[in-house]
This record gives C-alpha cells, sequence and structure tokens, in this order.
DNA sequence: CATCACGCTGTTTTT
DNA sequence: CAGCGTGATG
C-alpha cells in the first residue's frame, strides 16, 4: 500500500473533476492519449480510499487484458484490493448473469455459448431444411445468413433493413430468410445454445423485465464503468441504463473518433444520448494529450477534420518534436516487407529495442509477406488479432466432447464429435443424437445405438470416454486429457500438421489445468480466450516485434509505429469510395492507428501487389497510393518511396507458404533428408525433421523457435 | 458415406 | 485466383 495519493498534483484539471466527482452519471469525452485509462485507474483508487469495497464497483472494458491492466495500475496506486473490482466484458456479464438466472427467460442454466462457426454451422443444417421448397435464386451460404442475422440484432433493425442496405441481391428471398430466421431462433431454443448475440440481448430482456434482478445488481454494483463507450451498441446501452437506474452512479468514457466497430452494430451516438438518458450528468473533455509529439498530433488532427460527424475537440500536447510523419510509397508488397524490416534494422542500430515498435495493418492477412521477410532476418515478433486459437478445428473437436458432458443437448457438438467417425455423416449422425434423446442415454449409452455395426466399435469407445468424462469431480486438465488421448487417433487421420496440433492440445490442457471446474474453463474459453499471438518469436525472450491489427492494438501504445495500408483494403473495387459511412470508419480507424504512436509514425503501402486489379480477380494491382494515403493533408506528412530488386537467398517459408511463388527461384534438390536428421537452418538455427508433408515440405522442431513449416523449393536443408 | 470435378462468387475488423 | 457448395459417381 503506498501513501496518500495526492490527486491534485498528479492529475489535470478535467482528470481530477472526473475522478473526485462525486455520485451521479459522468460521461467523459476522451481523445486518444489524453489518459482515460489513467483516470479510470483513479477513479477506482479514490472510490476504494473512500471506503468503496471493490467488489461493488463494476468496470465494464472491451477486453480482459484491458480490465487487467487498469485493475493493476489502480492497485500500485493504493490497494491490492483494487484488483477485486468486479470487471470485464459485456458478454462476460451477461454471461454469468445468465448462468444463474437462465430459466426466467425459458432458457436451462447449463446452456451452451455458441461462436460464430457454430452459428454457421447451424445455419448450414437450417439451409436444407428451408431449401426444401423451390427458390427463385440460390441460398446465401451460412456465413452470410449468419452475418445478417447478427447485424439485424445487433443494430436492432428488421431484416429487411439490413439486406436492403447491405445485400440486396437476396432480396427476392427475404420471406424464405425471414422464416428461416424464425426456425434458427427455435432451434437456439430447443437445443438450450445461445450466440453471442442472444448473451446481451436476453440479459437485457432480463433486466426489462424482471425488477428484482435489477435490484440485485444494483445492489451488487453500486459504482459503474463503462471503458471505450463509443463501441457499444443501443442494447448494451440499454443494459447501462438498467444497471444504473436505481443508483445512477455510472461513469462513461469514451471517444466518438475511436469508434470502429459499426461493422457490429456500435453506435458511437450512444455518447451523445447518455445525457438524454441521465439528464443530470456532468459532461467532461480530456483533451491534452501524453503520448504524442506534435507533428503526430497535427496529422490526426487534420485527418479527422474530414470527417463529417463527430464531436468537436481538439487535441493538444505539450511534446514537441520536429520529425513529421512519413508515408513510404513501396514497389509491391515484398518491397513493404523489406522496408519495414530493413528499417527496423537502422533503428535497432539506433538503440532501440523491439519492444518499443508495432506494425499495424487493417487485416490479419496484410501482414503474411511481412512474417515471411521477418522470419527470414530472424527478427523475433507476435501478432495478434485475426485468426483464432479457439476457432481452429481441433480445438473445437476436442472440446466438443467436453461440451456435451457439460450440455447433453448440445447438439452441434454431439453432431460434430460423431461426424469424426468412419462412416458417419450428417445424417447418421442426426439419426443418432435424434435416438439417444428420444430414449434418454445421454451421454454415455451412445454404443446402445441399434442402427448397424459398422460403426458399433466406434461407439463403444466414445461411450467409454463419455462415462469417464461424467465422473463427478473430475479435474479439467484431467477431463481434456481424455478427451485428448481418444481424439488423438482422429487428429492423426484428419490433419498433416499433426505435431502442431497435438502440441496445442497439450497447451490446453495446461490451461486447463488452472481451473477448478470444466463449465468455468470452458465458459472462459468461450467468452475471454487467452491472448493467443501467433508466436513467432525465440521461445522465453522478452524482446521482441509486435504485429497486430489496428483492432487488437487499441487502447495500447509504442514509440515507433509502422501502418501498413494495403490498396484500400477493400473489395471490390469499385465500391471503395461509393460508401461515405464505412469511408468515414476508415478514417477513424486510421486515426486509432495513428495515435498510437509516441514519437515516431511511418505509414507504408504498396502500389502493386494486391489480390485483384481493376478489371477483376487475379494479378497484380497498379493502381496509384491507396485512397488513403492520398487523403491525408500533404502540408503535415512528408513523402518518399522505396523500392528494392531485392531477392533474397535461400528463402524459407513460414506454415503461411502460401507465397512461395513470389519468392524468388527455387534453391534447389534438398531431398535425401528423414525424420528424425538434424539440419542446420541459415536463419533459425539447429532443427530437427520432425514429418514431411508431401514431397516438398517438411516440419522442423526448432530449439529456439518451435516448429516451423519449412518449403523445400526454397530452402536448402542440409543434414549435419 | 467419401471423393471428385465443376461452377460460382467475392472484404475486413471481434464478442 | 481459390475456397466453397453442388451433383454425379464409387
Amino acid at each position: 500500500m503506498s501513501g496518500k495519493i495526492r490527486y491534485e498534483k498528479i492529475l489535470n484539471k478535467a482528470q481530477l473533476f472526473a475522478v473526485t466527482a462525486l455520485d451521479g452519471p459522468i460521461l467523459v469525452i476522451a481523445g486518444a492519449g489524453s489518459g482515460k485509462t489513467r483516470t479510470l485507474a483513479y477513479r477506482v483508487a479514490w472510490l476504494v480510499e473512500r471506503g468503496v469495497p471493490p467488489k461493488e464497483i463494476l468496470l465494464l472494458t472491451f477486453t480482459r487484458k484491458a480490465a487487467k491492466e487498469m485493475l493493476d495500475r489502480a492497485a500500485r496506486l493504493t490497494n491490492r484490493r483494487c484488483r477485486e473490482v468486479s470487471g470485464g466484458t459485456f458478454h462476460s456479464l451477461a454471461q454469468r448473469v445468465l448462468r444463474e438466472k437462465a430459466e426466467r427467460i425459458g432458457f436451462s442454466r447449463s446452456f451452451t455459448i455458441m461462436d460464430r462457426s457454430d452459428m454457421e454451422e447451424a445455419a448450414r443444417g437450417l439451409i436444407s431444411e428451408v431449401d426444401g421448397e423451390r427458390m427463385p435464386m440460390r441460398f446465401p451460404k451460412s456465413s452470410t445468413i449468419s452475418n445478417i442475422f447478427s447485424k439485424a440484432v445487433n443494430m436492432e433493425t428488421h431484416l429487411s433493413e439490413v439486406m436492403e442496405i447491405e445485400y440486396p441481391q437476396f432480396l427476392p428471398i427475404l420471406q424464405h430468410i425471414e422464416r428461416m430466421l424464425q426456425v434458427y431462433k427455435e432451434y437456439k431454443r430447443r437445443n438450450n445454445l445461445m450466440d453471442y448475440d442472444d448473451l446481451i440481448l436476453f440479459f437485457r430482456l432480463l433486466l426489462k423485465e424482471n425488477e428484482d434482478i435489477r435490484l440485485l445488481l444494483a445492489n451488487r454494483y453500486r459504482y459503474i464503468m463503462v471503458d471505450e463507450y463509443q463501441d457499444t451498441n443501443t442494447i448494451q446501452a440499454d443494459i447501462i441504463r438498467y444497471l444504473g437506474s436505481s443508483h445512477k452512479n455510472v461513469m462513461v468514457v469514451g471517444d466518438d473518433s475511436q469508434s470502429i466497430y459499426s461493422f457490429r452494430g456500435a453506435n458511437f451516438r450512444n455518447m451523445f444520448d447518455f445525457p438524454v438518458y441521465f439528464p443530470e450528468a456532468k459532461i467532461i473533455k480530456l483533451e491534452e494529450n501524453y503520448r504524442s509529439t506534435q507533428p503526430i498530433l497535427t496529422m490526426t488532427n487534420a485527418l479527422m477534420d474530414q470527417a463529417s460527424q463527430k464531436y468537436t475537440k481538439c487535441l493538444f500536447t505539450r511534446r514537441s518534436g520536429s520529425e513529421v510523419p512519413l508515408t513510404i510509397g513501396t514497389g509491391t508488397e515484398r518491397d513493404q516487407a523489406v522496408y519495414v524490416c530493413r528499417t527496423i534494422e537502422a533503428l535497432l542500430d539506433e538503440g532501440r529495442s523491439l519492444k518499443d515498435i508495432a506494425v499495424l495493418f487493417r487485416a490479419a492477412y496484410h501482414s503474411f509477406e511481412l512474417e515471411l521477410e521477418l522470419a527470414r532476418r530472424a527478427i523475433p515478433f507476435a501478432k495478434y488479432g485475426g485468426f483464432k486459437f479457439m476457432e481452429s478445428a481441433h480445438i473445437k473437436d476436442l472440446l466438443a466432447h467436453l461440451r456435451v458432458i457439460i450440455n447433453k443437448q448440445d447438439i452441434l457438438s454431439w453432431g460434430r464429435l460423431l461426424r469424426l467417425m468412419k462412416n458417419i455423416g450428417p445424417r447418421k449422425s442426426q439419426a443418432i443424437i435424434d435416438w439417444m434423446k428420444k430414449e434418454d442415454v445421454l451421454p454415455a449409452g451412445v454404443d446402445k445405438w441399434p442402427g448397424g455395426n459398422k460403426e458399433k466399435e466406434g461407439l463403444v469407445e466414445l461411450a467409454k470416454l463419455m462415462s469417464a468424462l461424467s465422473k463427478a469431480n473430475l479435474r479439467p486438465d484431467k477431463a481434456v486429457g481424455l478427451a485428448a488421448e481418444y481424439y488423438t487417433p482422429f487428429l492423426r487421420e484428419r490433419f498433416d500438421d499433426f505435431p502442431r496440433r497435438q502440441l496445442e492440445l497439450e497447451q490446453l490442457i495446461s490451461m486447463a489445468s488452472r481451473y477448478r471446474s470444466l463449465r468455468a474453463f470452458l465458459d472462459d474459453l468461450s467468452l475471454e480466450p487467452p491472448a493467443s499471438p501467433v508466436d513467432v518469436r525465440p521461445l522465453g525472450k522478452e524482446d521482441y516485434l509486435t504485429l497486430s491489427t489496428i483492432h487488437s492494438a487499441k487502447g495500447l501504445e509504442w514509440g515507433i509505429i509502422f501502418i501498413i495500408w494495403l490498396v484500400d483494403g477493400r473489395f471490390p473495387p469499385e465500391k471503395s469510395f461509393l460508401n461515405t459511412e464505412s469511408l468515414e470508419e476508415e478514417l477513424r480507424l486510421l486515426y486509432v492507428a495513428a495515435t498510437r504512436a509516441k514519437d515516431k509514425l511511418i505509414m507504408v503501402y504498396p502500389g502493386q501487389g494486391a489480390l485483384y486489379n481493376s478489371e477483376g480477380w487475379g494479378g497484380n494491382y497498379r493502381g496509384g497510393p491507396s485512397s488513403f494515403i492520398r487523403a491525408l493533408p500533404q502540408d503535415v506528412i512528408e513523402h518518399r518511396s522505396f523500392a528494392s530488386s531485392y531477392i533474397s537467398p535461400g528463402d524459407t517459408t513460414l506454415s503461411s507458404g502460401l507465397f512461395a511463388e513470389s519468392m524468388g527461384p527455387p534453391a534447389g534438390d534438398s531431398s535425401g533428408l528423414k525424420p528424425g536428421d538434424r539440419i542446420n537452418h541459415p536463419a533459425f538455427g539447429m532443427g530437427v525433421v520432425a514429418r514431411f508433408q508431401g514431397e516438398d515440405r517438411v516440419e522442423v522442431i526448432f530449439k529456439d523457435w518451435g516448429t516451423k513449416l519449412l518449403h523445400l523449393g526454397y530452402t536448402s536443408l542440409e543434414k549435419v
């Protein structure tokens, strides 16, 4: 515990006002880098110092990581107990409450949470049901269907409105899609399933219809704080309204210029509406920026001047600096990667550290080329955003075996695990599930299924696993271990990158060992999964570069930021400039990325190399610079270009070997390697050959780097 | 049920 | 271009 905090010395006037405001609603409009996190942390400390029990403070943040950071900070300031503050995302809070009260809305407490791919799978099954009748056109893909449903829920509009705006091509079958939405809703109810949207939707319903629950929660959480309020949608805003309806101790903090989640219904107008719902709200603006130098802010201010919808605020700083943001036009995507790497190497020579540098981009795949170049030069990095560990097929397969233990009705998981078996496809799995439900033999009586004996043997094994897993008090890591043991033969059969995936199953076991109950483990995994960077850093080394999607970089900061901006980053080209609404969001996205930088900002774009050209698919794009780079006011940036004739010798590829063909001529024949051979790799050092995938790809396990997939066509691996 | 050839379609960001 | 769904065949 540190001494008494002298708030008035440490905080500026506006921050102090926000921190020490007495009870009642508060809206904080906080520009980028204006000490938003700091203000929230001090507010927690202030409340705790005044005797508010930490558990009665509810801090809703965008990610668990953000919550932890804030609470650690508050804990350091005053009192360790600050870590006990209740926190999480809207979805995780909703889930916790629904686990207690699901009966009120006609669900059982053991409902299963569906992720996006579960939703798509359910949709796929239902499409064939609805699809029976004659249709004037082909039915949309299950992912499109899920998108439409989700958008309609999150924007709280009718299906037809979403479709008019975003999917006019499917309007002719609007009625069928509406019917299907009905069917989907019934399906979820029947099988005790909730998707992400249901969690907040039913949470709101629960609050709306039950005064006792409103009171219970108002009592449990007497002070409510919401970070990143600009990213909430109207359902979430309603939830806040209900939670705060009796005590009105609600503080929301946000920045309309950083609203980049409209695609999932986020509506920064919530910020304008807050004073409408809470008329006595105090409004506080934080405009002093403590992060970036003036030239960077001059650019970001100029950028936002082009946006039409905004709360007017202007950031200023006392941090001077003469270095103007730089834009670099490169020839190809490959040049872009080479430029970034060379510049990073130069910065390291100047004594800066990798931890101080981040490369941000719009979409996860935009960094593929860079990842290859970094690996070639052995620059360690961790990547955030994009592909999710939890969504990979092998993890979902394994978890399906555990999910049916928790929720016997979980038809999706049953289907998934049954279909792993030989001779069981969509039809037969459905038949087995129907039979099990009718006979009430879930979950361990699978082997009694009377149809056919081709699959008998497999079902007996499965039944053994199920009865082992059903034992009371089984520790979660033990359960995951049993399931992994059962699943491994399927894994070997199904995937050719078997060793990597098996390693990840091991990881899952050790994650499970941190939990007391299986249910808690599964809930946590679906809602607040651990950060799962694509790691290409030496094991155990601390200094590494960060690659991240802009969305995942929110709230963080680095000294030096590279922004990689691929040609407009969207498809098709002719749509690029048409939709003003999304153009503004792109501006805000660039704004978020740029304001992460403390003192150096470099924006890189390729002139060509994208996936499409003005005529359509295939070939290289040969347009000029990205429209957003072009949109930057020229007098506040410096422009240079870079082109390299660089062709790397002895290229290697990562598991995203996709781009091998862009990497120069093959290095020659490397045959003669066998699993078990020791090799010496130019960038990764000593390794052991693990397994071949086809003729030209080989998996090698390196001491310092873990398992890598190498492309023999481009790598000479010498036996040692 | 599994496999394969064919034709169609088209973005990305996250809970 | 490439991944996905579809429909025909083993």
